[in-house]
DNA sequence: CGGCGCCTCGCTATATCTGGGGAGTTGGAA
DNA sequence: TTCCAACTCCCCAGATATAGCGAGGCGCCG
């Protein structure tokens, strides 16, 4: 195949992602791209913020399975690695030290899932965060070549899959992302750079009362149970800056 | 030119920046792309919402300036549509009602900036922003026509002007993170999301003081001061994901 | 085998936060 | 102008977190 024909299909692919009016159209299109990279798997995964996941792609559904189960998300280096980098990243540059990673590992491969894999996270508002993955089962020069030819591919690819999976899910922002004052900015700031609410106040210089009022208003706005909570939500959505 | 040859060229492009060691060499790259693409204004813009800015492009000095002294980060409807959005969006489809938004408009023309234009919201860990922006004058048929044909390299360029930015941004030195425990990461998450001590406790099936020695612990490793700052922390890290 | 890190549990007292009220000023938007 | 959002201040009682002391069992690694 040549390389002006694939560009063509790519465009397809995102005409026909642009246009989807169903998650399961998704899948569809996933599978199309497995069999046109001829690779093992590929997958779209969005790792939501209060604990909800969704996904497509060509994993063994036993081993996706297993992953909701054994609450992967919060030990699988890929997921870890990809929240702190901006820029695709290969599996064996993540950090694979570490017993819980090792054994994520062993029962990733015993669940088929291939020994290189290349991931790229994608960002979007409030904090929404997802994972495109390709993943296969060859040495290395083979997969360090593969992602120097498709890695612009792929990151279109996510771009577009993100979008899409953006679009259909409105429901995954339910709450009305209400911008914080600018005080209650800095008051989350401070609070999330270890400041407590004395300490807080007089940085500011107004009283604790004040304070309080910021701390129960932004409390309100994020939708937060207590400080922590709400410290975690303003900085997971990007809304304050540690 | 060709449409081969023009791929060819956005990989020369890629290829330099991803080599740049100074911020500088931003600034003569992107003055090529905008010789390039034949348009009147191509910009990176990095968005600190802790206020520092830094950007390359090839706006007039003097509307950068104004820019910055009047705070017009605050108001320009370009950014705070960005900001919520993930998709790149045409400036013709933001919000320009309101008294602040148009008085920013006029002040824009003023200085010679286009009446169309094309930004790319760019999203990096820790809520890192930044927008990517190409603009124009021209009538609006000839401008939907250019954005159609260029809206997937325009994505890449951003992606790519990111990247470099990201790396070479000073003081991004992340500080040597002692790994937590998985009973550590699991109280953190889960006071992240908004749980009390004793939910926390009685969700691990735990005693409460059990638990509070899992918090010191992580406090300690954290290098914070109270649970806010170290759940804070471990978010900001990526040592846990919410 | 002897450390070391991890997991588990106990007590007490003080400091801090939370939740329920209410009230006045300012400046920008409808 | 009228209204609303943001900012500022105040009281109080009860819930919650923090700080200090302690203890024992389990599994891994040199």
């Amino acid at each position: 195949m040549g390389f002006l024909e694939k560009v063509l299909q790519l465009d397809d692919v995102i005409g026909q992602l642009e246009c989807a009016e169903h998650l399961e159209e998704l899948q569809s299109v996933i599978e199309w791209l497995r069999d046109h990279y001829a690779v093992d798997d590929m997958v779209y995964h969005w790792v939501s913020s209060n604990g909800t996941q969704y996904g497509c792609g060509t994993y063994d559904p036993a081993w996706v399975q297993r992953y909701l189960e054994k609450g992967y998300l919060r030990i699988d280096p890929v997921v870890l690695g990809c929240y702190q980098r901006f820029h695709p990243v290969d599996w064996k540059r993540l950090d694979w030290s570490g017993k819980a990673a090792r054994a994520f590992l062993n029962d990733a491969v015993a669940h088929g899932v291939g020994n290189q894999g290349y991931s790229i996270p994608i960002r979007g508002p409030n904090g929404q965060f997802a994972l495109f993955t390709v993943s296969h089962s060859c040495d290395d020069a083979e997969w360090e070549s593969f992602t120097e030819i498709h890695r612009r591919d792929l990151i279109l690819l996510a771009h577009y899959f993100n979008q899409t999976a953006l679009k259909l899910e409105p429901g995954r922002t339910p709450e009305p992302t209400q911008p914080l004052s600018p005080r209650e900015v800095e008051t989350m700031t401070l609070l999330a750079v270890g400041y407590s609410r004395a300490q807080v106040a007089e940085t500011l210089s107004i009283s604790e009362h004040t304070l309080r009022v910021y701390i129960e208003s932004a409390r309100f706005k994020l939708g937060a149970m207590n400080t922590t909570h709400a410290v975690a939500r303003a900085i997971a959505r990007g809304q304050i800056v540690v």
